[in-house]
DNA sequence: TCTTTTCTGTTGTAAAAACAACCGAATTGT
DNA sequence: ACAATTCGGTTGTTTTTACAACAGAAAAGA
């Protein structure tokens, strides 16, 4: 358990806690280790879980069948990442599987322990609650910002969408964003080509320049950046 | 405060705490009310809030705006809902502002002292605790869904995911959804004509039946539906 | 440096969706 | 019972997208 703490110490879920107090905490948490062959399922549909998870080495990924059997991979789960705290409540069951697509090593914590407080009042108890709770706000931040750009009916619409976003997010018409044009169309969802073809059309009617990732945003209609 | 008990003892957050505990935690939790104007602004684009808020009367719209000033309505919040908690974090700014649409009646939490253990240790604090958690969560997993079916590139893979998962929800091929034709359309972000026509396209292929609200899903290939 | 690979933009075509307009059935209200 | 409204399905047109194939530039690797 021992040779996890660095990693653990730069989960989200650990932050601002020192070696020391991890350590204390691990037993207090009830935290329990367990090792995941490749192909081996870490979590099934279906399953009820009660604990919230951390990858600490591997990868994993989290796919979804149809009821036709069709089979689409939903994410990757990489070192240092939690998952599945939003299912770990008892009366509801996964709705993904979870699968280690090389030797992973994950480590369980009981999702009451965290939640209650502890008898021997370990200082640093309240602060893992609220990293979580952030964790989870974060997350769920994420997800209702990219349903924003998804729910938006064209390409165009989309992409007016995210720019807008990280131009208000980088509080700047100047930005820098964080994908590749592959990377961009996956995010949200649509075809990569299509996708480009847009963005040069719109930098031909002079809505935006870019050049690879730096974007800027023209045109803004004697608005104030400020006031959006 | 008092005449809002009750509203308060249906929301998720104190779900289990029964009137006297309830009353009791307010002044624990740090609850305050305020009163908004129709068309008044409860959280603007930008700001950083503290609060984890249930709103108790009235109703309310969360809207955004775009770089170039368009307004989008992304939902709509009614008494006994929470709102904000994802944003209740000092290092965060609200993304959407949330504006009233009649008079309405909000409470506010401190989410600090929810999160951590007061000193007089009232019996209840865990509970909301693990309350807010499980909501967050419960919000995260709908997010997640939503996404899932939105990201399908046609609107015949968009029914088949969302479909699919309400029969896998309530174990069945037979299945009611609860939503009728144009709110299923906006919750897949479709048109509902194509969406209608597309329904019945499958319908003709032998893929479903439907009337109504009333779905059924056929030719499993061969599954069972209990390895799904 | 030269080769290979990745990344991005471009084009054309076929497929799909949005949009608009309409209709009949069902539902609701009076 | 009647009128008005909502709801779901249908059709045709236009717009948009996906898809495929390709090419030049940039980056990575040998």
């Amino acid at each position: 358990m021992q040779k996890y703490i660095p990693i653990l110490k730069r989960t989200k879920i650990f932050a601002g806690v020192g070696d020391d107090e991890i350590v204390s905490m691990l037993s207090c948490l009830g935290a329990r280790l367990k090792t995941y062959k490749k192909g081996e399922y870490v979590f099934r549909q279906g399953e009820h879980i009660t604990d919230i998870t951390v990858l600490l080495d591997g990868s994993l990924h989290i796919q979804k069948d149809d009821y036709w059997g069709n089979r689409s991979i939903l994410g990757e789960i990489s070192a240092g990442e939690m998952f599945g705290e939003a299912y770990a409540y008892d009366s509801c069951a996964m709705l993904n599987d979870v699968v280690a697509i090389e030797e992973s090593v994950i480590i369980f914590f009981d999702t009451k322990r965290i939640l209650t407080s502890c008898s021997n009042a370990c200082r640093f108890h309240s602060i893992v609650v609220q990293n979580l709770f952030f964790a989870i706000s974060e997350k769920n931040r994420k997800l209702v910002q990219k349903i924003g750009h998804m729910s938006k009916r064209t390409t165009r619409e989309k992409l007016i969408s995210y720019l807008s976003e990280q131009a208000k997010k980088q509080n700047s018409a100047n930005f820098t964003i964080p994908f590749n044009r592959q990377q961009l169309a996956d995010f949200l969802s649509v075809d990569r080509s299509a996708m480009s073809n847009e963005l040069c059309k719109m930098r031909d009617e002079g809505l935006i320049e870019f050049e690879k990732n730096k974007f800027r945003l023209l045109q803004p209609k004697h608005l104030n950046l400020n006031q959006i």
